[in-house]
DNA sequence: TGTACATCAGTGAACGCGCGTTCACTGATGTAC
DNA sequence: TGTACATCAGTGAACGCGCGTTCACTGATGTAC
């Protein structure tokens, strides 16, 4: 039953949108097949060209609408909370939970689709998105930070994600085994913990 | 010319295992083909099935090669320091820098390896040589640590490498934009530096 | 030490398969009157 | 509002290609005498 309304090819688009963020995600952008994608989204494989100029241009597409969707979530975290601080540590525990690390939905895009967007050549769409949407989170969490500066406050933002990337990456590549969850205990205690290592 | 010396058979199976570890780290496992991996070692293709049962088993030793050079390269860099937290700002503060992230040699595996291992099973041979690759780096890691306490070692061990794994990722997905470098530099304070954030 | 032959490391063609992408086709949608 | 027709979203077969893996073959190596 081909030609479909105007408004059902756009529903559509997104459904292929949102099925690759969660695939390309979990399984990486060249291991799901562009056939899995419209599987995924109800759709057969013949009328992806329709949507979309090609696997990469998707991929551009998947990788800023996961990455809104994150923005949208930490917003909404912090939203719940009173004050900076605490706010801070629900996202940074969120991020470095247990469910974070298994969770189905595909996790922080600037973790699971880091090492895609590295492997891809500058100007390839997917890297642009990332790298706009690595900001977005970044202004996110140093609006939470509490250096009393602004530069103070994103350098903090950045050292703060590194470790919960590095975090989280290491437990997921662990996952079953128990050193898994000692990452995550260390890199949360790190951030809010007791743990005050950085020392000279 | 077929028939090699058993001296240069195995001289060859180093050679594979040599080029993948590199090329694994550099493009991820599933974007390196058995041709080029045997044509980086100086054989053709139909020779792989000589040296290894499938390209996965070669993947679990490549990882493993990886891995055991890093722990090298570790403790030597250690043994060049008089103290502990010498070695250990000399440690973090290399890894973390920007002839790491662009380094053609295929830098951490811990780091360039973690999304492909996450997305394998759990039975894999590369999930089985990372995890154990993990741990010997965080042994190393844990022995320059200075909190006066086995446990307090591992776990600043374990912080500090989420640290490292999440700057360096982060940066080389980054790479060529102003924010790579800030990554960098902001991941190695957190370490090393002035910035002593983690506080409540 | 020299000769005869079995072994087997490496070659390159071939296998089935799944990939990204193209295209002729279909028939409901959207539009013109 | 109803009719006639052009549009075009989606289908499914087909394309060339590269993948991991297999295999018959080659000829130097290694061994037995």
């Amino acid at each position: 039953m081909p030609r479909v309304s105007r408004q059902q090819a756009d529903h559509n688009r997104t459904a292929i949108t949102e099925a690759s963020a969660r695939l390309f995600r979990e399984h990486g952008v060249d291991n799901v097949s562009v056939a899995e994608l419209m599987a995924a989204a109800g759709l057969t494989h013949g009328g992806f060209y329709g949507h979309f100029e090609s696997k990469e241009e998707l991929a551009g597409e998947a990788c800023q609408w996961a990455f809104s969707r994150s923005v949208e979530r930490w917003k909404k975290r912090i939203a719940e909370k009173d004050d900076r601080s605490v706010a801070r540590a629900a996202l940074t525990d969120g991020y470095l939970s247990s469910q974070s690390r298994s969770g189905p939905d595909g996790s922080c895009p600037a973790m699971s689709l880091a090492s895609d967007v590295a492997r891809k050549s500058a100007d390839a769409p997917i890297r642009v998105a990332y790298a706009a949407g690595l900001e977005n989170l970044l202004k996110i969490l140093a609006s939470v930070q509490d250096t009393g500066a602004t530069r103070g406050n994103r350098e903090a933002a950045l050292a703060d994600f590194a470790t919960m990337v590095g975090g989280l990456m290491l437990a997921k590549a662990t996952q079953g085994e128990p050193i898994s969850d000692e990452i995550l205990t260390a890199a949360r205690r790190r951030l809010n913990g007791t743990d005050r290592r950085p020392q000279r």
